[in-house]
DNA sequence: ACCCAGGGATTTT
DNA sequence: AAAATCCATGGG
């Protein structure tokens, strides 16, 4: 029986528990001192430590580019937060309390479901969603002791082939016609995914929006979680919320001053900079505004 | 502009 | 204990 494969990878200025319990993906569940989850049909296994990450696999790998890309480590962080405006305070507080906070480079076909998935939906509850759907259809990854079972993520396939009443099964309730018209037309190739990888961002946002069931939010997650669009900007209810109150005084704003306020202001990373904010929202703020809806 | 489409965790009463 | 609220929304 062969054993599990190990390595590690040398990173400074990476929060794994934040980067992979701020929303952009929902598989990853704390074990131990560390995360697993899995990534196409790997298995993983990760831990911080003082000099970076370490990763075990299963089944055992011998080359390890497929995490390092994924984990976005080499990216140069010190760059994107130079790119920020500097006279920010809001956004400064973000940037100090997420400090080490990445964007994961995520499957397009896993994320782009598992964003249709998301509407209206708490991230507590995407997660619940997305394991029934990996059980039930998910391929079942091999087996090791002291490995726990683990499916991978649904192939458009495996999705394309059931019932719409086989996915509401899933608890996804009015978004499964969406997955299902996403997965067919993945199938039949009417959207090829890896096209859009080289596709200007607006334009592989307005092919993505051509599916039901993703509008502008849904597209942007695709476009920066799984495509690197660090000029994708999702604005959901709690991003909304913030720049609102911080940047706008509490005034209504309409999507066209919003949108040319988060270009024009966060500059050319600014899906970097959402992220921070989405994150020091959810978990550094949520009490405060809660209490204090118009202070913050 | 308004309203509806699961459902469960969380918060409020 | 029960009820209300909320949610990485989109579409009619």
């Amino acid at each position: 029986m062969p054993a599990l494969s190990e390595t590690h990878l040398g990173a400074r200025q990476y929060d794994l528990a934040a980067t992979l319990d701020s929303g952009q993906s929902f598989r990853w569940q704390p074990d131990g001192n560390g995360w697993q989850g899995v990534i196409g049909s790997q298995w993983v296994w990760l831990q911080a430590d003082a000099h970076g990450l370490s990763a075990r696999t299963w089944p055992p790998v011998r080359h390890w580019a497929w995490l390092t890309h994924y984990l976005q480590v080499d990216l140069d962080l010190d760059r994107v937060l130079a790119s920020f405006p500097a006279a920010d305070p809001h956004l400064s507080a973000a940037l100090s309390a997420c400090r080490g906070l990445r964007l994961l480079r995520q499957n397009p076909w896993e994320c782009l479901a598992s964003f249709i998935l998301s509407s209206t939906k708490q991230i507590v509850q995407i997660r619940q969603i997305v394991d029934l759907l990996c059980r039930q259809f998910g391929d079942p990854l091999p087996h090791h002791p002291g490995v726990p079972p683990a499916w991978a993520f649904p192939r458009p396939e495996s999705i394309a082939a059931r019932s719409e009443a086989d996915l509401r099964a899933c608890k996804m309730g009015f978004r499964a016609p969406a997955l299902l018209a996403a997965a067919r037309r993945v199938v039949n190739r009417t959207l090829v995914l890896d096209e859009l990888a080289g596709w200007p961002t607006d334009a592989a946002r307005q092919r993505l929006m051509e599916l039901p069931g993703v509008g502008e939010k849904i597209a942007n997650c695709v476009l920066l979680f799984a495509y690197g669009a660090q000029d994708a900007f999702p604005v959901d209810v709690w991003v909304l919320k913030a720049l609102r109150e911080l940047y706008f005084a509490g005034r209504q704003v309409d999507r066209s001053t919003l949108d040319s306020f988060t270009r024009s202001h966060f500059g050319p990373h600014a899906g970097y900079a959402q992220q921070y904010l989405f994150h020091y929202m959810r978990v550094h703020l949520r009490r405060r505004v809660r209490a204090t809806p118009h202070a913050l």
